[in-house]
DNA sequence: TAAGATGCTGCAATCGCTTGCATGTAGAAT
DNA sequence: ATTCTACATGCAAGCGATTGCAGCATCTTA
């Protein structure tokens, strides 16, 4: 099966000119004269042309697309930053690939290694929980690919960078916790690896200080695999229970609902009488039982932000020096009344 | 900023060969001896030589790529249906390009034609809900771009189609509604253009006939947008409520979380008491409250089949003559027992 | 010994597009 | 009349890879 489309070649054969005219002339280059500009323009309208993108490619050396990795489309968080992300590469005719980590390693980089020798012009890009070595992201920017990484992000890593701000998201939802009453407040978080869980970490820490409570290591849970395995939350709930937590605060999208799923599964009975809070971008938090005080990300704003670090780093004629890391905030939604 | 990567001629010179002949040994052709193929193979590797896709492309005339089109990725169905086409995709050495049409029309050819242009192997599209005119599609397709459609299929379009057992499904929920004491069942769907929209309509016709209970027109409500927007589903509803039903069913996912959302937020004290059906793949709805039976489709299944049959249409020798209609079965998950 | 067979390699065209440079024309300035 | 400027257009190289064809050894066979 082939598929055929007019080239400029065409266009320049049906209409006596050279293909460099023809070229120059829908690039609208001041070189061509208005009168076959118009010529040109009207012809390519009327066969339909569209220009190659791949032999642009070739030529330019780059193909106006940009790279997105993220754990999980299915994740309401990342497909809002996406959908951030679209908005602005569209308006700056840039195209989008998106790819899954699926919180693997192994996948990330495959992933990464793909779009890169697909010529991306850049790259949008949230670790995995398991992403430890990001050597082969430090090679590929030194070839001179432009990455920027939002929501987890690495240290030790000079570039742009967008996050939500972690440690206050944290602090208010932990004190809205404290502030209702709760006095035992377990921490359900993802990987240690991750930039979020320790900023995370810190913002429920500093919370319990601001009030006098003491803070037990014992109460927080890791869980590597991000909640991706619904044995390893069951076995968090497990362990958190015995503790007599009267509240929860879960750091991620996935383990929110996950958590509140095993708590459900295992423990229907105590699952009324743990108040709940976490970080999620659910659109759907108003329907869940038991509910819940979330802590929402401005992922849409997130994805636009990076969009536009992003191609200001492509576009930009001398190497950047000077890097930002910009912090946007999260809004509190607390529980409906019962 | 550039992105430098070696090439077929910078093996060629270090090695002393002809660029055709670095081409061919990587490509294990017969005309090479043993010998030079492992010289080139070993020096390739300790370069980290990568081809270069988008000259291949250009060359080859297809981009070893597959195009997506969705209404969007936050969407569970649709999400669980990319996992399957990846995992099909990835084995056979395909790569995706996702996109989101957003419910519209004018989005989805854009997109469409967008892709095309980028030199996809195949398309695979469920329709938006507002898609009427698919002469775009048609006309690509005339042209020689394979497209698989599925979920929402259009009439008169001779190709392959991966389907839900969409009458069945609807059947099933319906008549558990019914055997569950429910008598004035009011019908939720989507724009009326969409193939889904009346194979479901069918099944909920279909079970009311077996029942003896009358068909009533008022009962069933069209959502244009498909529940893009609040403010159709809250009229719906709220058109509804009037004629006092005591069950409904709604047929696709997003207007199933909508609609709860809906009835919660404009009559919470009798969203408990209408018991609710609806096809959704969320994997939260255990959650939900007020909880419902719902109508899970195969959606990763049903992305894999839709991919092998791309990939055999992309890989054929010859035109395809024969054409299949896959579909696939529902399952129906019951409301847990309060 | 000459002619053919076989195995290995290189030349050069091609995919569609962009762009530096050369060319050609017309009118203005000297 | 000659030189200069401005404007309009075309030639041809090049982006990186693939591939038909030709060339050149070396070996067989009559």
């Amino acid at each position: 099966m082939r598929f055929e489309t007019s080239t400029i070649k065409d266009i320049a054969k049906a209409l006596g000119l050279s293909t460099s005219t023809v070229s120059r002339a829908l690039r609208d280059r001041y070189e061509i004269s208005e009168e076959t500009k118009k010529l040109v323009l009207a012809y390519a309208e009327k066969v339909n042309y569209r220009a190659n993108p791949i032999a642009r490619s070739l030529k330019e050396r780059r193909s106006y697309s940009i790279g997105i990795i993220v754990s999980e489309i299915a994740n309401n968080f990342f497909s809002q930053v996406i959908n951030g992300i679209e908005s602005i590469a569209y308006d700056r005719d840039y195209h989008v690939i998106i790819s899954q980590s699926h919180e693997s390693y192994k996948q990330e980089k495959l992933n990464v290694e793909h779009l890169a020798s697909r010529s991306i012009d850049g790259l949008l890009i949230a670790l995995s929980s398991e992403t430890q070595d990001i050597d082969y992201l430090r090679s590929l920017y030194a070839k001179g690919l432009p990455i920027v990484f939002f929501d987890r992000v690495p240290k030790d890593f000079e570039t742009h960078k967008v996050i939500a701000n972690n440690f206050k998201g944290s602090f208010d939802a932990t004190e809205h916790l404290i502030l209702s009453g709760k006095r035992t407040i377990a921490h359900l978080t993802n990987s240690e690896n991750l930039s979020i869980t320790k900023e995370r970490l810190e913002g429920y820490k500093a919370a319990l200080v601001k009030y006098h409570i003491e803070f037990k290591p014992e109460l927080v849970k890791y869980c590597q695999h991000g909640g991706m395995h619904s044995a390893e939350l069951e076995q968090a709930v497990k362990e958190l229970l015995p503790l007599n937590p009267d509240g929860i605060f879960i750091s991620s999208d996935r383990l929110t609902t996950g958590c509140i799923m095993a708590l459900k599964k295992t423990n229907p009975e105590v699952a009324h009488k743990i108040a709940i809070a976490g970080f999620t971008n659910s659109n759907l938090v108003e329907l869940f039982n038991p509910s819940l005080t979330s802590v929402k990300q401005p992922a849409f704003e997130m994805g636009q932000v990076a969009t536009e670090l992003l191609i200001s780093m492509i576009e930009a004629k001398r190497p950047i020096t000077e890097f930002e890391t910009k912090v946007l905030d999260t809004e509190l939604v607390k529980m409906a009344k019962r």
